[in-house]
RNA sequence: GCGCCCAUAGCUCAGCUGGAUAGAGCAACGGACUACGAAUCCGUAGGCCAGAGGUUCGAAUCCUCUUGGGCGCACCA
C-alpha cells in the first residue's frame, strides 16, 4: 500500500518537474506514515513541507502542485486533501482495505513476511551466561528477547542462527572447580574450609553429591590441583545441562553452543593476534600487547596479551568475533548485560581492525529486572547464591507469561515483574488478555461448527458487507502488520509486536462485544467469521514469532 | 574527574526517520451479562513531556547547559 503510493508520489514529483513547476534539484525520500486522527485519511506525507525550504515556495502551494499532478492509474484512492500548514492526505478506497482480508486468508501463516534480508547470514548470540551458576531472570530476558528476535530476522528474511557462547575458560571454571571439589571433600568427612569467594548456593552441593555418586572416594585423597580438570569439567557439564534444560523450558533453543575454552585449544586467539600484529592494529609496549583500539573510535588502546604473557579476556573476544566474521556472517547481534555497555567500543574495534563494518555488529543491552511479590521487591543477593532464578519463574507464571512480560518493554529500559500480575488472568495482565482473543475466536469457531456454520472461504463471502466502523479499524489494522514486523525486525525491537497485539487483541475484544457474530443473516455472519478468521491468523503469526504460545482454548 | 543510558498522567510504560489535538494499561469514579467465553466492553477524570536556553515552518523527539536517578571507567572475567 505504502509502495503504491510512494510510486504515485515519484510519479507526480516527475511530472511537476518535466513541466517546470518544481525544481528538484535533489528527488526527496518520500515518508508515508498513517496519521493518529481519523480525519486526516490513511497515509499523509509531509513531503510539501520538506520541499518548502529547497523549492523555496509556500509548503501549501507546493502541496496543491504535487497533488495536481498526482494519476491514480490503480484507482486505488477515494479522497487526496491538503491540510494544516501542507500535509497531503490520502484517503483509501473501501474496497481496496478490504483485499487486505483476501490477502491473509490466502497467505495464512505466511502472511506479514518479508524478504528483505535476502537470506543474508545473521548472528544472534544471546544469554552466554557463565556455566557456573544456574540462569536467572536477567538471563531470562535477554532469552526472550534473543530468541523473539532470531525469529523476527528471520521472518523479514535473514537466515538467523542462534548462539550461546560459553564462558569456559579462566579462573571461574577452576573456581567453580574449587568449590564442587571442597563439597565433595566435605561431604565425604574431610574439613576442607570452603573458599572465601567460592561459588554458594545448594546447586553446587547436587553437583558435588553427583560427582560423589559417580566416583566414589576416588578423588578423595587427590589434591586438587591434580584433579581441577575433573572437577571443572564436572562442574561445567552439569551447569550447561541445566542451563539448557531451562532454556529449553522456556523454549529457547540454539543451534551451537561455542566454547571459549576452544578458542585457546585450537590456536585460534594465537592466530588472530599474529594478525593483527600483522595488519599494525596491535602493538607491543611495556612488555603487553595492545589493540589500536583508538583508531576505530575507543578511549584509549587495550591490553590483549599481558605483561605476564597471559591473555586478558578481550583476546578470546577477539578470536571469537573473528571467528564469528569467518563463519559468513554479515551481521552479528549480541545480547548483553546492560552494565557491560562499556565494553561496545572496544568490540566493535575489533569488529573494524579485520576489515568490517563497524555497523556490521549491533549489541543490544538488556536492563536488569526486578522481581516484585505482592508489589513489594524481592531480594536478590548473587553472593549468598539466593536470587530468582528463571526457573522458579517459569514453574510459577509459565513460560508465556514470563516470555510476553519481558517483551513488554524496550530492552534498555528496567523492567519491574510482578509475580502476581504475571499470574493473574485479566486485563492488567496482557498475555492473557491477547491470547484470550485469540481463545475467544477460536471459541467462536467452536460455537459455528456446532450450529453448522461453515468458515467461509474467501468466494463464498461478501466482504463489501464489513462497512462498519469497527470492521474498518480491525481491517486497518490487519493490513498495518507486515510494516510491524518489518519495522519491529529493523529496530530490533521485538516489544513492537507486544504492543501491536494488545491493540489488535482491544480492537478484536471491542468489537466482539459490540457486534453479534452467529445470526440469522447467513451473509452477514459469513463475512464476519472470515475477518475473525483473519485477525486470529494474525495473532497467532506474532505469538509465534515472540515464542507464546496461541491457545485455542484456555 | 571522564563516558554511556534514563527522566512522559497518581503507578507501570508506549510514542516509528522531527509533524496535525502527546497515547495505552492499572489504580479512582460511573455504567453494561435472558445471546457466540464478563478472562470482556463503554464512559468520566487525570499532562508546563524534569528545568532552562537553542536549531526551524513545526520539538516529547535533534543540540547545549542544569538538576535528579542507574551503570561503566583494569595488564578482572
Amino acid at each position: 500500500m505504502k509502495n503504491t503510493v510512494t510510486d504515485i508520489l515519484l510519479e507526480a514529483l516527475g511530472r511537476a518537474k518535466s513541466k517546470g513547476e518544481l525544481q528538484l534539484v535533489e528527488m526527496p525520500a518520500i515518508v508515508l506514515e498513517s496519521p493518529r486522527e481519523k480525519s486526516h485519511g490513511d497515509l499523509a506525507t509531509t513531503l510539501a513541507l520538506t520541499l518548502a525550504k529547497p523549492e523555496s515556495k509556500a509548503p501549501r502551494k507546493i502541496a496543491e502542485i504535487i497533488v495536481s499532478n498526482i494519476q491514480d492509474t490503480g484507482g486505488i484512492i477515494a479522497k487526496t486533501e491538503i491540510a494544516g500548514p501542507g500535509f497531503i492526505n490520502f484517503t483509501f478506497k473501501q474496497d481496496r482495505w478490504q483485499q487486505t482480508l483476501f490477502e491473509i486468508d490466502s497467505e495464512g501463516a505466511e502472511y506479514g513476511l518479508r524478504n528483505i534480508g535476502k537470506g543474508e547470514k545473521v548472528l544472534v548470540e544471546f544469554v552466554s551466561a557463565n556455566p557456573t551458576g544456574p540462569l536467572h531472570v536477567g538471563h531470562g530476558r535477554g532469552a526472550a528477547l534473543g530468541d523473539a528476535l532470531a525469529n523476527l530476522l528471520s521472518a523479514v528474511g535473514y537466515d538467523v542462527s542462534r548462539e550461546f557462547y560459553i564462558n569456559d575458560a579462566g579462573r571461574q571454571i577452576r573456581l567453580l572447580a574449587l568449590s564442587v571439589w571442597t563439597k565433595y571433600q566435605q561431604s565425604q568427612g574431610n574439613d576442607v574450609p570452603f573458599p572465601e569467594d567460592g561459588y554458594h548456593g545448594s546447586y553446587i552441593e547436587e553437583i558435588a553429591q553427583a560427582f560423589a555418586k559417580l566416583h566414589g572416594n576416588k578423588y578423595l585423597k587427590v589434591p586438587f590441583d591434580d584433579c581441577v580438570d575433573v572437577f571443572g569439567d564436572f562442574g561445567k557439564e552439569s551447569m550447561l545441562l541445566d542451563i539448557r534444560t531451562d532454556l529449553e523450558a522456556f523454549g529457547v533453543r540454539f543451534d551451537t553452543w561455542f566454547s571459549e575454552a576452544s578458542l585457546l585449544k585450537d590456536n585460534s586467539v594465537q592466530r588472530s593476534i599474529e594478525e593483527l600484529l600483522e595488519s599494525r592494529n596491535m602493538y607491543e609496549q611495556d612488555g603487553a600487547l595492545w589493540l589500536r583500539s583508538t583508531l576505530f573510535g575507543d578511549d584509549k588502546d587495550r591490553v590483549v596479551v599481558k605483561q605476564d604473557k597471559s591473555y586478558t579476556y578481550l583476546a578470546t573476544d577477539i578470536a571469537y568475533h573473528r571467528n564469528k566474521l569467518a563463519r559468513g556472517f554479515k551481521s552479528l547481534v549480541n545480547i548483553w548485560g546492560a552494565d557491560h555497555h562499556g565494553y561496545i567500543p572496544r568490540v566493535q574495534a575489533v569488529i573494524q581492525a579485520f576489515g568490517h563494518p563497524k555497523d556490521s555488529l549491533h549489541v543490544l543491552l538488556v536492563q536488569l529486572v526486578a522481581i516484585l511479590r505482592n508489589g513489594q521487591p524481592v531480594p536478590m543477593s548473587k553472593r549468598a547464591g539466593n536470587f530468582v532464578t528463571l526457573r522458579d519463574v517459569v514453574q510459577d507464571v509459565g513460560s508465556d507469561a514470563a516470555r510476553f512480560i519481558f517483551l513488554t518493554r524496550r530492552s534498555d529500559s528496567h523492567l519491574d515483574f510482578d509475580l502476581n500480575i504475571a499470574k493473574e488472568q485479566s486485563r492488567e495482565n496482557p498475555v492473557y488478555y491477547v491470547q484470550y482473543a485469540h481463545a475467544r475466536i477460536a471459541s467462536l469457531f467452536r460455537e459455528a461448527e456446532t450450529r453448522n456454520i461453515a468458515i467461509p472461504t474467501k468466494d463464498a463471502v461478501n466482504i463489501s458487507l464489513l462497512g462498519r466502523e469497527e470492521e474498518q479499524n480491525i481491517i486497518k489494522a490487519l493490513a498495518k502488520y507486515p510494516e510491524v514486523v518489518e519495522e519491529a525486525a529493523l529496530a530490533y525491537e521485538p516489544h513492537r509486536l507486544t504492543f501491536y497485539l494488545q491493540d489488535l487483541a482491544g480492537l478484536m475484544h471491542n468489537y466482539y462485544f459490540k457486534h453479534r457474530v452467529i445470526t440469522e443473516d447467513a451473509a452477514l455472519t459469513a463475512a464476519m467469521l472470515f475477518l475473525m478468521k483473519q485477525v486470529k491468523t494474525v495473532i497467532k503469526s506474532a505469538l509465534t514469532i515472540l515464542g507464546v504460545n496461541a491457545p485455542e482454548k484456555m
